[in-house]
DNA sequence: CCATGTGAAGGTATTCACAGCC
DNA sequence: GGCTGTGAATACCTTCACATGG
């Protein structure tokens, strides 16, 4: 079934996809069945199955899906066929583990500009990138880039994120603690850390009882 | 409406309105309205009211909600009415982060203990945290510790994981981009960066082409 | 009068069961 | 036989509109 929204959650999973056939292919696989992907990522066989059929017919029945092609056309839904490029701004503890996190090259997303306002940090060079003055900002402008990803303290995030949309940022995802207003043609994507911490206890039943959940 | 069960998705945003009022209790408010509450924390005021109304009547009709005591009862739902000692397992580059990582604070979360399998590393402290040996990984067991943030490679978190679980661990915070099984007991969130940034490129029109979103 | 709390309506996503095809 | 693709059923979540109470 063609033409059809892709819902949102299904646009989450995705990614997990996409990881999983891409594991598959370096073990040398060439079709892989929604029960084995199913397996492999931990999502149902048929969550996976409805959630291809949103967006066309890849799978061979009797068969399964051809990982190649399949991985292929998941990429151009996500409008990961051409790489992304992405700017950091804020080089703290977080900013240089993410400027150092290899797991995006799978995606085709490259960090390659970082920014901060630290004068001892400008000029640096963490995995091949120079930190530059984030005075600097709108030089991005001319260098192709979509993506932003900030790290910078919450009293900052604003100001950053709105230097980044003035410098034609498309994406923004965003790990300061706090909302951050953006124009509607802007996506955010705001991760906390902390939070998604904090919710865990709730799923972890009190010690001496044994009822509720 | 009380004994209701508390959906996921509202859980999944407590941490947001907790975070919410602890910073307008911090700038001396005693009362806040849904509607206040809604812009600073981004989130749509009757959506709040509804999520508040499946633990509760913390309100007063006119006035608004006692940020103190909700902010309390928060924390009870969410269980982090107890302080929560976690560990971490993996000091790379994204590990040293997370000991550093300023935020868990206010929620109670304190990462207490670190284990990693380089020697090098073993014996350093960070953040007042002293990396211990991986091996060593089963004394957890005795700490009085229930969450685990495991930042390590993707071959080696299944392993991490086993350990852990051992251990005695109740609730896991996954960085490594794969999935981990665990015993129906456990709780795991999996919170995989470059993911987050690979859907990005989906919400952003391709340049040239005004269709489709 | 203001802001909460909640039934009811509407929308979205998950799960199922099986028809269709290789 | 095996596996995909999908309508239908179900569950879940969001949104609305307004009665309720300080």
């Amino acid at each position: 079934m063609r033409y059809h929204k892709i819902p949102d959650e299904t646009v989450r999973r995705l990614p997990v996809y996409l990881r999983g056939l891409m594991v598959s292919a370096n073990q040398g696989d060439k079709y892989i069945s929604s029960r084995s992907l199913a397996d492999f990522v931990g999502v149902d066989s048929w969550q996976i199955r409805k959630d291809f059929s949103y967006f066309g017919d890849f799978g061979t029945r009797g068969v399964g899906y051809d990982i190649e092609r399949l991985a292929r056309e998941i990429k151009k839904i996500l409008r990961l066929d051409v790489i992304r490029r992405a700017v950091l701004v804020g080089v703290g503890d977080l900013g240089s583990a993410l400027l150092a996190y290899p797991g995006f090259g799978i995606y085709g997303l490259d960090i390659v500009a970082a920014f901060d306002i630290d004068p001892r940090k400008i000029g640096n060079t963490v995995n091949r990138v120079t930190i530059e003055d984030f005075a600097q900002i709108d030089t991005v402008k001319d260098r192709d880039i979509s993506l932003a990803i900030i790290a910078v303290p919450r009293a900052a995030a604003q100001l950053a994120v709105d230097k980044l949309v003035a410098a034609g940022i498309k994406g923004v995802l965003n790990f300061a603690p706090c909302k951050v207003s953006v124009p509607k043609r802007v996506k955010v994507i705001t991760l906390d850390i902390a939070m998604e911490l904090a919710r865990l206890p709730y799923y972890i039943p009190r010690a001496g009882r044994t009822e509720e959940l």
